[in-house]
DNA sequence: GTCTATAAGCCGATAGAC
DNA sequence: GTCTATCGGCTTATAGAC
């Protein structure tokens, strides 16, 4: 079975005519490599499928970022440096459970744009080293995150269990596509999951 | 970097001297093949490996079961056919909340064995084949054995809820090692995660 | 700065001997 | 019932030309 990346081919439209800008290609090359490790994983998706995404050959990606394992490293740091949903810590706690229940029940809505950071993290799991990488990145930006807006016992364990319901709701719901949550009704899943975040926050 | 199933190299201790026990070889491939699955994933387990761990070689693996995709098809099938965790239907609503957190945390222990059907299916999320046969068995197993417990309203949303926090927290605590996870006190996991089963059951 | 060509190795699946 | 040997294709990474 054929891994295509069909969308857009090329992102580098400010390049000089001879394709000669080594910032833009190497801009092009880490997102579609994000592109591409969000859709299949870090054993999954492929060098040339990554160069292809960008317009380049595979000689350049090795070239740019020295290995896929390195590539893998900066794509899941660029994901991860926008913290997307776990940042509204300046809310009040009630409000709080409220906005994170919507905001992850929108997020893993079926036709919806996946976290690319969860997507990456989710489906590169089998790879011992992109494991550690991802765990490495977590720990660095999301959980800090989250951990610095708590109050009160546990902030540790409870902003790592709101990590895991992200994580676990993301799984289910988009990656595998469990049937009852695709069809499920988008209000009576944020309604089940407010009081879950309440519980955490 | 090697793959290698270090693990028992033979299951097959009841066969003939010459090593021809159709049945035996069979069960020593399946049982080597859930190990692997869940140690490295769909794509990530050869079938050269599979077979090293039942003692035999890679064509025997074809020959018994037609393709690497039906061998994963049979393994998730049995793995999923024990219940584990989600079959304490016949304790009453509070008692049951407590009984899985105090599994869940039990068995997401960074030492224990991981749960096979959870670990093949969080591992094997990269490939597309993979997650359909993990989405069918999972909704024809788990699923309905813990639905089926559940009264009230929403009880399907409710159920996938529950298999997603399972989910969640066997890939941050036991998948990806999450530090703050890892090194959490047992007694104060399991006291923030039954409310949370409180809230769904 | 980017290319073609290739090295070296692993993959799943199969043919044919015994 | 199980083996060895192999096919065709994929992978990452690199050498050398332009």
């Amino acid at each position: 079975m054929p891994k295509s990346v069909p969308d857009r081919p090329v992102l580098r439209s400010a390049k000089r005519a001879g394709g000669r800008d080594a910032c833009a290609t190497r801009a092009a090359i880490l997102a579609s490599a994000v592109r591409a490790f969000a859709a299949h994983g870090y054993d999954g998706a492929g060098v040339r499928e990554i160069a292809r995404g960008a317009g380049v050959t595979a000689m350049l990606v090795n070239r740019y970022f020295g290995s896929k394992e390195k590539l893998f490293g900066e794509a899941v740091a660029a994901t991860m440096a926008q913290p997307v949903i776990l940042a509204q810590g300046n809310l009040a706690a009630p409000d709080r459970a409220r906005a994170f229940a919507q905001a992850l029940e929108a997020i893993t809505r079926p036709g919806a744009a996946p976290l690319d950071g969860f997507a990456i993290m989710l489906k590169s799991a089998a790879s011992p080293r992109a494991a550690a990488i991802s765990r490495a990145q977590i720990a660095k930006h999301h959980f800090q995150t989250l951990e610095r807006t708590l109050t009160g016992p546990n902030t540790e364990e409870r902003a790592a269990l709101v990590l895991s319901l992200v994580a676990g709701l993301h799984q289910m719901r988009q990656t595998l596509r469990l049937p009852a949550l695709v069809k499920a009704d988008p209000a009576a899943l944020t309604a089940l999951l407010e009081p879950l975040f309440a519980q955490l926050l």
